[in-house]
DNA sequence: CGCTAATGTTCATTTGAGTTATCTTAAAGA
DNA sequence: TCTTTAAGATAACTCAAATGAACATTAGCG
């Protein structure tokens, strides 16, 4: 949050994929009945807060989504997201194996 | 984030959920050898927040760790997530179709 | 239809998230 | 081993996230 561009104005598909989630956790809570003010008292938010995040906006705290996750009983759908063994991409870019910290490659001072 | 006990100290659950979460972010970027100020300027964010999201602090914003997972190509991993097709106890609970406010149960006012 | 409650909206206030900067620690590479 | 540098830790500062309160709107239900 901040003065921060990226929590300010994120990429379109960020913020496309906040509003989704936002969108889904309302669905969510209204097939269970509940109202916002019910919902956020089980998180322990406030009714506002709770629209914001169903409006998904990009500078709610990560606790207030997951907390609106858990509420409703949805958060082991989170289980799967970034499961190194699903992640193909990372497994194939992985080169040099049980890297603890990333390396910038030496200028390899060449020294022409 | 702020005087919400919500989101300075979650549930235990959804603690969880967050370190997890940021514990893999973090497998993922080594994965990709990339530092944490290389993905922090992806994202837009600076490298302290990075650090924070992959610690996995409840009071990060939303747009910072979807930011995180967009900028390592996991964030299609979020579109199952809270997908009303998905919600079986949703879809189980749903009384009302097409509800677009919920409605507590009306007094009945028994006059007594 | 008409009442009621759920939600939207605004405002002032508080407080912590995010920032840059600096120093320290420790892992990776030559 | 020795150098380099990623990453942890701290501090001071800025500003918006979250809050409660108050009011306007609108959808559900009798």
């Amino acid at each position: 949050m901040m003065n921060s561009p990226a929590v300010q104005s994120p990429p379109a598909v960020v913020e496309e994929a906040l509003a989704r989630l936002g969108g889904r956790l309302r669905i969510a809570r209204l097939r269970r009945n509940l109202t916002a003010e019910e919902l956020a008292s089980r998180i322990g938010l406030s009714r506002q807060t709770v629209s914001a995040v169903e409006r998904g906006r990009p500078g709610v705290s990560a606790a207030a989504v997951f907390g609106a996750l858990w509420a409703l009983r949805l958060l082991d759908h989170l289980e799967p997201v970034a499961d190194p063994a699903r992640d193909a991409e990372g497994a194939a870019l992985e080169l040099a194996r049980g890297r603890r910290r990333a390396r910038r490659p030496t200028a390899l001072d060449d020294d022409f």
